[in-house]
DNA sequence: AATCCGTGGAC
DNA sequence: TGTCCAAGGAT
């Protein structure tokens, strides 16, 4: 009998590990904190984009205690720019909870209990951190899995067969570190645009390969046309300082600061309504795309002296950095700055 | 089950 | 430029 599939990983993990900053080296077992903040971060999020945003988060809240003591809005204004951002509502929330039980679950069970911990993030922490034997399916393992394998089936339909195959593949033993390999392997070998095979540690294994056709895994279902939205951002400016909302708690940015729009949304145009009465003048047009709309966004500047109606706070424009808003709106800010400029 | 939810990089 | 997509989760 051959080598089997996760010793051949396994060994090539232990030469080709990427060194990223919630890795520990050697023996030791990483600390549960880190890895659940790096595996949310990481959730439809590339490694490159994260490790900024990991540096700030581990020096400002360095235990899962501190992170459950930091006001919300603070957490959420340092989530600023990572996008998906019922994240990090939901990690505030599972941070308190984790400090309220005295520490991180000890079981993938417990683990998938919290607010945005799914099954993938359980069973990632799980392995990788608890040393728990758990069947980690993400995007890579899918992609590497249907390949091996050559899952004819499309996604997302081939789901729970491909995780019944990454079930049968995953050692008893460094469960952890099998599907850390996988990711990598998926990442850096296996990828989506590309199968460098000749690089590959599972060659000899994989039926893809051996189809001669290795791109054509996994096969997907066809995408939905993305609709193109238009809408109204209001910069209202009084004094060195800028009128900024809140956006409500769930939905497209929920819980995010913002300048004052006109409703636009991801099923319809915004209305074009102006918060407050008075002359208004175009400052350009900023456009942006989210997952399911593109969204062309004007962005309007009020010439008059009337306070706005309802919640808001003037914000300094000289520290607007600091504001946390999400890059749609960051751009249109920077928008009207440059224009102002010239 | 299908849809909603951000962003930036690669090509 | 447009397209794809990256360590998914909630509803």
């Amino acid at each position: 009998m051959t080598a089997t599939i996760s010793a051949k990983l396994l060994e090539w993990y232990d030469r080709n590990a990427r060194r990223l900053p919630w890795r520990v080296r050697g023996e030791e077992r990483p600390d549960p904190y880190r890895v659940w903040l790096s595996e949310v971060m990481l959730q439809q999020t590339t490694t490159a984009a994260v490790v900024p945003y990991f540096a700030r988060f581990t020096a400002r809240w360095p235990t899962v205690e501190a992170l459950a003591a930091a006001p919300e809005e603070e957490v959420m204004a340092a989530w600023a720019g990572l996008g998906y951002y019922s994240r990090a509502r939901n990690l505030v929330k599972a941070a308190r909870t984790v400090a309220g039980l005295g520490g991180f679950p000890d079981t993938e069970t417990g683990l998938r209990a919290l607010p945005g911990v799914g099954d993938y993030t359980a069973a990632a922490v799980a392995a990788i951190a608890l040393g728990r034997r758990a069947v980690v399916v993400d995007a890579n393992v899918e992609r590497v899995v249907a390949r091996i394998f050559a899952i004819d089936a499309p996604l997302p339909g081939a789901r729970k067969a491909i995780r019944a195959k990454a079930d049968e593949i995953t050692p008893d033993e460094r469960a952890g570190d099998f599907a850390q390999a996988m990711m990598d392997l998926g990442a850096t070998i296996c990828t989506a645009r590309d199968a460098r095979c000749l690089l590959c540690p599972l060659q000899s294994d994989c039926a893809a390969r051996a189809s001669g056709d290795p791109l054509r895994y996994p096969i997907k279902a066809a995408k939905k046309a993305k609709p193109l939205r238009t809408g109204t951002a209001f910069w209202i400016e009084r004094e060195g300082a800028v009128w900024l909302v809140r956006r409500p708690a769930k939905g497209m940015l929920g819980g995010m600061r913002a300048l004052p729009d006109d409703g636009w949304r991801a099923g319809a145009d915004g209305g074009g309504d102006a918060p407050i009465a008075g002359a208004w003048k175009a400052a350009g047009v900023v456009r942006h795309g989210f997952t399911h709309f593109d969204l062309e966004l004007g962005v309007a500047l009020h010439a008059g002296d009337t306070n706005p109606q309802g919640e808001g706070e003037w914000w300094p424009i000289d520290r607007l950095a600091e504001a946390g808003l999400p890059t749609l709106f960051a751009k249109a800010a920077e928008r009207v700055l440059a224009s102002r400029a010239d």
